[in-house]
DNA sequence: TATTTTCTGTGTACTTTGTACACAATTATA
DNA sequence: TATAATTGTGTACAAAGTACACAGAAAATA
């Protein structure tokens, strides 16, 4: 049984407990017919010599997503990504230096639309295989990597999910490469269309796309 | 283009930006076919006169589940509860007070394993019926609600989620009963069996019920 | 400017998955 | 021992998903 004066511990106060907040991206490209992760190896901090997943602290005035722009932009100079929360880690001694939880994001991009370059204190960055992940990351990045791939997994099944990667106006036919580059399959054209119009999220802006054979209509997301 | 100096920022330091964690619940019941929610009322802090779900800041040594499962037990007496994360809302001005990010949570209970009384600083605590919710609540936990009221019909679809809610060994009309009250919707026996056998996560332990009539068998999760 | 090439846009038969539905066997209870 | 309640099982139908081909439009080429 706790006492009233344990219980005040529960409510927000000027004193009460902080630690610092992380996020972690894990960016998912696709090339070749392989689902692939984007890691870091940097040059300060802690896990200096160990792969991991770009990440950093928020500042006081960041939400968690302005947070990973920043990283994401600051260490591999990528920009205007679409991200999705993943969950949070907070084991007690998951960081070296002091208490800090982390919450993880997963994002998809066309690594040929990313051309990697050493930026900030990026030591080295690369695409790895899913199936060909060094063995020693840094902190739980391990972890939280299979826990994003499989997020990713279960999402891509029953949802619509293009991040930032396409236009404002994009022809289907533009949705439907996208959607064959991330899960790796060749698509019917017929189907994909019935399926993605059930939908219902799409609208026809009632232009053409010019400078394609066929003079593809385009369209937009609904607001 | 950012500095080298900036990017120092996202490394974790002993001076890094820090701000409260907390942890808040969303405990679902089912009374009489209907899936319900705990709330209360507290007498100390911020929306006294709101109602809010349980939860309360996490302590320096504790997990996040420790913390969960702290707060539950302080506002409510409950113990032993199975917990799933469900996201994290870190929005700057989400509190009065200070800078609070907070990680919330779901769990099933039976709520006539849990009589409710009054503990600690809260005021009133009561099970809503989900379509009878009150409309002021405390801080942004009506949005908190209603992601972790998605969650659990979203996983209930494809995993089998039962928490505490059944014995080690149960029938399957039992788990039957248990899907019909958190879906509210009634299921077909032939179809619902087919269903979870393709799952394949029970198994039969060649052991009968005894004093229910038909002499149903009993089944237990696979290991 | 005529011809060729490439891409767009559309419907229907078939397969798979999901849903509706009934009755004999088992055990408790009267 | 008879009655009442609950278990355990299969099949016909509906809905959703998959496979598949060709005429028309615009660009590229001759």
């Amino acid at each position: 049984m706790l006492e009233q004066g344990n219980l005040q511990n529960f409510q927000v106060r000027a004193d009460s407990f902080e630690c610092s907040v992380t996020t972690d991206i894990a960016v998912f490209g696709y090339v070749d017919g392989k689902l692939q992760i984007l890691l870091t190896k940097r040059s300060v901090g802690n896990f200096t010599n160990h792969w991991m997943l770009p990440g950093g602290v928020m500042e006081i005035e960041e939400t968690l997503e302005d947070c990973a722009n920043k990283v994401l932009f600051a260490l591999t100079g990528f920009k205007d990504i679409h991200f999705e929360q993943v969950r949070t880690y907070a084991e007690v001694n998951r960081h070296p230096l002091k208490r800090v939880i982390t919450i993880s994001f997963y994002a998809l991009v066309k690594p040929e639309n990313h051309p990697l370059r050493l930026r900030g204190n990026v030591e080295e960055i690369a695409w790895f295989d899913m199936d060909g992940i060094p063995k020693n990351l840094g902190f739980d990045h391990a972890q939280i990597i299979q826990d994003s791939h499989l997020f990713l997994k279960t999402n891509l099944k029953d949802r619509l999910i293009v991040g930032e990667l396409l236009p404002k106006k994009f022809t289907l036919s533009e949705v439907q490469k996208l959607y064959e580059n991330i899960l790796g399959l060749k698509l019917d054209k017929r189907n994909f269309r019935k399926r993605i119009f059930q939908m219902d999220i799409l609208e026809n802006t009632g232009e053409k796309k010019e400078g394609v054979k066929g003079g593809p209509m385009l369209y937009s997301y609904k607001n």
